[in-house]
DNA sequence: GATGAATGAGAATTCATTCAT
DNA sequence: GATGAATGAATTCTCATTCAT
């Protein structure tokens, strides 16, 4: 009785993810998820109280569990450069497991980040600290760890947008070490000294 | 007259744009347009065939316009180098001074992109045309100039979503040496020898 | 097993008829009721066949049991004059005894009125019946018997709002002389020498 | 224009204050009332944001005209007795000109009763005032002035749905001299002298 | 007998678009 | 050219009732 129910729940979240990444939340129809779920439009609300409620709880769920799996990713491994190649390794293991879910997540309902409470840990956060820690470690030159965050993040997810549209191909995994070194390489590029391979003269 | 009712379109695009920006494209309704500039439902008609008209010709023109204005700040500059930060900068100035404008185009439309007759130049292939330049001149190492033109692009465009949940302070200009750097440093980061530092033997 | 049954039946009975009285029923769901009942939903229709039997069953058992309940009290009082008073005690009392259940009868649900087959004895013609009786008797002066049944109850009915709203404290008992009193006073106010008491010249 | 519909605002009004009367606010949908005006249902809420809105403003606006009428009639009236009398006339006579709206105003929203600012003025506060107004002046002996509103009241409206439910032919107004007279014996009716007729030795 | 998921027929509301004035 | 009322097709959500377990 009780697994029933959860299996159709998790029908019900695993076909609205799909079609949320692929057309939109707002262009995603109730009718459209009973109809990939297999059920009638009515019956969704013993399972959801809302539209939004399916929205939400299915991005915070997913959405802490992404960070914790980043964050157990960066625990695994040693040094901060580990650390970081270990979080975008897994950040791409997880997009190709799912890309819809992480399409949702991360590209289609930034919406709903504002609704988490603060100091929620999220995957922005894991990255974050991680790179704070290592400038305090001395692993990185001191720098805005807010930028750092967004630069390394942003070296990741623009490749998963490209696969998306067809410019690269798949998995997103299969640049994991490439990203990892060119987050490096980023981090490490002192600021105010940008110009210093190319002027040893 | 002609002016007049130029002056009306463009007033229209930039109360929608603006609208789009904030609440995205399905939740802006023609009501919400209209009432932004000052006309009534109808009147719009006059200017636009449709609301799919409205978006597709607002994102294409200034798609487009975005994509020659990075051309040239990259013509202007010399080497790849200087060619990358000047697009980076432009692009940065480009978010500045119109943020509304500059998500939509990025962030808010992509469903637009499927539309852009194959083979227009768009800020994506102008960035990935000075990185192929780049590494057929032997200024950046070879690499697949697909993933090379999104990390560049996530690296800069990243920033901006935080920027935009507050997470950074704006303007975003005031990264583009910083980002210029990294973008630069992730480039040239060999993907084969991702290690030099750690194993110096 | 039948005492069960019909013990459920009475709590059922019981918890719609309350959320009848304070929210009506069509606002009134199954499933508040069956919450109500401690039951689940599909478990009140073992004890009827649909919402509207429920209601009508309802309405008829209780409806008849007032019409009763008014006829004994009048059956045991002596004249015309001590009958009335006696019904005017009796529905202010069966009003205090159960609201919920006196405004569901009275107030709420006039839509049952039609289904009551022609002749059944109701509050309405217990009343009536007794002015009509008194008219006979000689006690009151004649008058339209309906229209002074009418005038009777309104008496008697409208301090019950006012106890609803809030405008009255309770309990209604304790007008039941006053009403009593009052009714006595109308019914017998001569319809043809309305001004009497004050053209005495 | 601001004519044409304006005049579309009353005929719904009209059609849904109808519809509320005989069927009741719940069970009267946006497509019957616009069916009865003659209108699509969406075109119904350019009128009215909600269904909601349309039942409360129709109620406040015609339940305040209805107090300043009564008030106005009290008013033009001389002694309490008279006043009371054209009260109830007026009660009588709007009930007669427009039977659903005062069905709906009375018998079918008191719902939206709560909804009224504190202290507005409303039928009841206009019969009370009088009442209470009566007492002071030594035309009415002293008494409860919200039951003696009760009571009057309930003579008045009761026959009224007597009519409804076809026990009483109309007009109201055809009873409005006996209501009157009733009404005045009825409060003139000592609580403490209840028997006096009856106990002359 | 009980449960609660599922159904299916609405119900209220929204909104792009049209059109009479 | 402008206005805003009207349309009609969706869309979200509700709820009495049924039924497999």
């Amino acid at each position: 009785m009780k697994e029933q129910s959860k299996n159709t729940l998790r029908r019900i979240e695993h076909v609205a993810v799909g079609l949320f990444a692929s057309k939109g939340v707002r262009e995603t129809t109730i009718k459209d998820i009973a109809a990939g779920a297999g059920l009638s439009e009515g019956a969704l609300y013993r399972h959801f109280t809302s539209k939004d409620d399916l929205v939400w709880r299915t991005f915070e769920h997913h959405y802490l569990a992404l960070a914790a799996r980043l964050a157990t990713a960066a625990g695994r491994a040693g040094a901060t450069r580990e650390k970081l190649a270990a979080m975008i390794h897994e950040a791409c293991v997880a997009h190709d497991e799912d890309t819809a879910l992480f399409h949702f997540l991360v590209f289609v309902q930034h919406g709903q980040l504002a609704r988490l409470a603060d100091g929620t840990p999220t995957p922005v956060t894991v990255f974050r600290d991680v790179i704070t820690a290592g400038m305090a470690a001395g692993d990185l030159p001191p720098q805005d760890a807010e930028l750092a965050t967004a630069m390394a993040m942003g070296l990741v997810l623009q490749p998963m947008t490209f696969i998306a549209h067809g410019r690269l191909p798949g998995p997103q995994a299969a640049y994991a070490d490439r990203l990892a070194a060119a987050a490096w390489a980023a981090l490490m590029a002192s600021p105010d000294a940008p110009h210093t391979e190319e002027s040893p003269a």
